[in-house]
DNA sequence: TATTGTTATACTCTATAACTATA
DNA sequence: TATAGTTATAGAGTATAACAATA
């Protein structure tokens, strides 16, 4: 399983690259991954990307400060805040995905396009398996990455 | 090729619990793995981590302060040195190796035993196929992770 | 009391720029 | 001059522990 650890890298490094391109750090652009089609607490934002609640300020803190995101205030609960994309943000993650798209099918370029499918399928496979064995809501199952037991990301 | 993105944060997730576990960090880990089957002067180690040398200077000071690693002195050149793993440093890699390895296997369980080696052989193609096009030198090729243009890891 | 989120603090990791010591 | 490595500095990212406000 050894070129998997090879792979996890390769492709961390084409994310990590792509996201530079627009400025951006892995963790901000997983940031805006998760919230194209979400809009979550900050406690419920930690669980998805595997961190403790106050790495997750920090992180939407910086983002914030950047104008990707914006703390909304929730009527029912006036201790809670929803994170939520900004028009820019939004943008930005829209621009930011198709790059990795370009940069990814180009990583695969040297697979057929049967082995391409393949690899994406076992891919998923394997995502989808760990997530029901460790019990983790992948919610509607996009980029949304390792969901971990321990926050250690 | 979206699961690919899902299953690198999944893998890196399982590498930095395994190190943990050990109570290393990912890059502590992944450095260890490096210097398993060489002993690189800081320039060739920068060039494998894909860092800069002052954050790898950093990373193996770290590093040497643990007792995971030493600094050799070069004979033929007083400025150079090289970077070699202590005993308990090795001891540590083969520890959190087979970790990894024990890890891996169970995050893969979902997958037939053809699957598993199906998509063990994908990923070493896309491995040293990326490797070629960016004329990357893997050398003995083992665990070496992300090699990338821009050194932004 | 329990939950939501933030703050204070301390590390690791990283890069850029400037530096030292050799070649 | 060029190369090998370090230092100074700054910032992101992370966790733990303690806290405030609200439920």
């Amino acid at each position: 399983m050894d070129g998997l650890v090879q792979l996890s890298f390769l492709v961390q490094g084409i994310l990590t690259d792509a996201a530079g391109a627009y400025e951006l750090s892995l963790q901000q652009a997983r940031l805006l991954g998760v919230l194209r089609d979400r809009e979550p607490g900050m406690a419920q934002l930690a669980g998805v990307l595997g961190l403790d609640k106050s790495s997750t300020t920090g992180l939407v803190a910086r983002a914030e400060r950047r104008g990707l995101v914006r703390r909304v205030a929730v009527d029912e609960d006036r201790r809670a805040v929803r994170v939520a994309l900004s028009e820019h943000g939004r943008q930005l993650a829209l621009t930011v995905a198709a790059e990795v798209e370009r940069r990814l099918d180009e990583a695969v370029g040297g697979l057929t396009e049967t082995n391409r499918k393949r690899l994406s399928q076992l891919a998923s496979q394997v995502v989808h398996h760990h997530a029901r064995s460790t019990g983790v809501d992948l919610g509607t199952g996009r980029p949304v990455a390792a969901p971990s037991q321990e926050p250690n990301r």
